[in-house]
DNA sequence: CTGAAAGCGCTTACAG
DNA sequence: CTGAAAGCGCTTACAG
């Protein structure tokens, strides 16, 4: 490995001070034409680009940021990360790419928290913002440990999470749409004369599942349809829990004729199911998917779906950071209103 | 933000000095115990943690990794990131990610190389070795500019890229496994009687497309079936590309009979083109992806693939870059044997 | 416009 | 076992 040229190389060769070729480097002081010209030329030479520990020890920012997510298999997280990565690096940030593998059971079953030592380490890297999305603050029951955890690193450094709010922690909260979507999908559904509209996935204990449960329910006795709990079938985010959940559903009496699928893992699973009952979609069962990972127009069936906008969500939530940590004003609200994008899935009126 | 504690505070309020402190930290001079309890009671109080930006810079290690990839949304690099991220985390490294968007098609468009400017930033931030996975590296024609700047970065800090080996480039290079996998599917598809077995999906000009496609060839005429080159239908590897590609093939006066997935993606969209001519996986055609990506044991059809172990691909990759970086034995090769794993989607004897 | 010097927060020979 | 001092590679008042 070949050792790097320092600034003091360049200076000497160039035979001025450190300081002067900082100054043609960062362009913050006035130069001589010929100085500068003599200097670019050297640093060419090298290819010379300043060291960024001793530059960030120095100026108290690393033009780093961290990313902290449970999951990166789940495409909801890896659209986050990548649009987010993108536009932090247009703005000259990297960033640090945290994965907790916090799952709300598993933390039910040890109580150790996974985010506790991401935290102490994007601190300890000197990171300039933080970026959370889901684990932890997902849960309905947020831990005291964890609490003062996020409390402690929003002290130290900004940080915006994707997630309900928690009161006295200096954070910017940025939540995403959880009832609206479930409202429009349902009325969509009543609409094409559904009575029995099954809730497929999302997992108990978690927030956004028992916040859309709670729009679920409530916007069912509004529409007078049934209520029964029956229709309800919790699992996880994943293929195989759609696939489960839509079983369960699938084994009443008196089967759901329309179901919603907490996102499209939950949907394309519990097609699955159906098919093992020899039943399909949407002839025997409407679907509607409540979270677009995938463009429905390739599936089969093609799925209808709530397009909760991620990418922008994402976009403003990296931007409202880099405001903060530049000080400069936030980003405008973004309109994340869900758009229901119809397609084959969710069949036609009964 | 609350300005840091350094060792400076930690070192006064214990009556220490800060050479004392560093050494009750790391471990690597004796310290008299009563003066490391008290040094350490002091840490605890203010919760003191090194800043690395200074201890990298006297180190000469940021305890850093550097990932690049083209894209984080293809479920084949978020299994590679999820996995390397992991690996690291548990051996006290972290990564900074880094999403190029390189595509074959606007490279060749715009000529601009995508990865350069993540090389020189990886560099920059002193990472202590890098991942490279895809990316430019996958052309069949790798162009100069690329060669040398990744000569450049792999002078400077160990680098190992998963992609075809480059000549006199100091990296080191693990390769996929591209064409036993073909080989065992179109034999599979061939014992079943399929006499016009189809290629589906990928782009040209890219290696990993190119091989496959030779050895398909190969194979194809190996067993005295048909080679005409209307049966290869090239795209790229995402959904509309599957649904493309597969299309053109249902198309022809005496269509395939089974079909040849480059992966996931392009089964799906290839599933829905077959359903949009009328006809149906198996029954009609046979189909079996060559790279699985979800759990095709949730799909429909359920879904024949080949499992080519991303996973344990991508921690062999950790485990190498590591293993240069601390200047250990490599580890083992991996076992990268593909595994055909007969689902629906194949069929039974025609 | 330019340089000498101090300092960012750490670690590690060196001397005791 | 412990501390004073030098140094990692940079930037920025300060003085000229």
């Amino acid at each position: 490995m070949s050792r790097n040229v320092t600034i003091i190389e360049i200076a000497k060769e160039s035979g001025v001070s450190t300081a002067t070729v900082s100054r043609v480097l960062s362009g913050t002081a006035p130069v001589s034409p010929k100085t500068k010209a003599r200097v670019q030329e050297v640093i060419q030479k090298y290819n010379y680009s300043p060291n960024q520990l001793a530059q960030g020890l120095i100026l108290r920012q690393s033009k780093t940021l961290g990313m902290i997510i449970p999951n990166i298999t789940n495409p909801y997280f890896s659209t986050l990360v990548g649009v987010i990565e993108r536009a932090a690096h247009k703005a000259n940030y990297s960033v640090i790419l945290c994965i907790t593998s916090f799952t709300a059971a598993s933390y039910r079953e040890s109580g150790q928290e996974a985010e506790e030592s991401y935290f102490q380490m994007v601190l300890d890297k000197k990171v300039d913002g933080v970026i959370i999305a889901g684990g932890h603050i997902d849960l309905c029951q947020i831990s005291d440990a964890y609490k003062n955890a996020l409390t402690h690193l929003a002290s130290s450094i900004p940080v915006v999470v994707i997630g309900q709010k928690i009161p006295d922690v200096p954070c910017c909260f940025v939540n995403k749409e959880h009832e609206k979507g479930i409202v429009i999908a349902i009325r969509y559904l009543a609409s094409l004369g559904h009575k029995r509209i099954g809730f497929v996935g999302g997992e108990p204990g978690i927030i956004i599942t028992e916040s859309r449960l709670q729009t679920y329910r409530t916007t069912l006795a509004q529409l007078k349809l049934d209520t029964s709990p029956e229709l309800v079938s919790l699992s996880d985010y994943y293929l195989p829990d759609g696939y489960n959940a839509a079983k369960k559903l699938l084994e009443l009496d008196e089967p759901a004729t329309a179901m919603l699928a907490m996102n499209d893992n939950i949907a394309i699973g519990a097609i699955r199911a159906i098919s093992d009952y020899f039943l399909s979609v949407p002839d025997d069962i409407a679907l509607i998917s409540c979270d677009q990972f995938m463009d429905g127009n390739f599936l089969t069936p093609r799925l209808t779906s709530l397009d909760r906008h991620t990418e922008r969500l994402a976009l403003h939530v990296i931007r409202l950071l880099l405001s903060m940590i530049q000080n400069t004003p936030p980003p405008d609200e973004p309109d994340l209103y869900p758009n229901l994008i119809i397609r084959e899935s969710s069949g036609r009126h009964i």
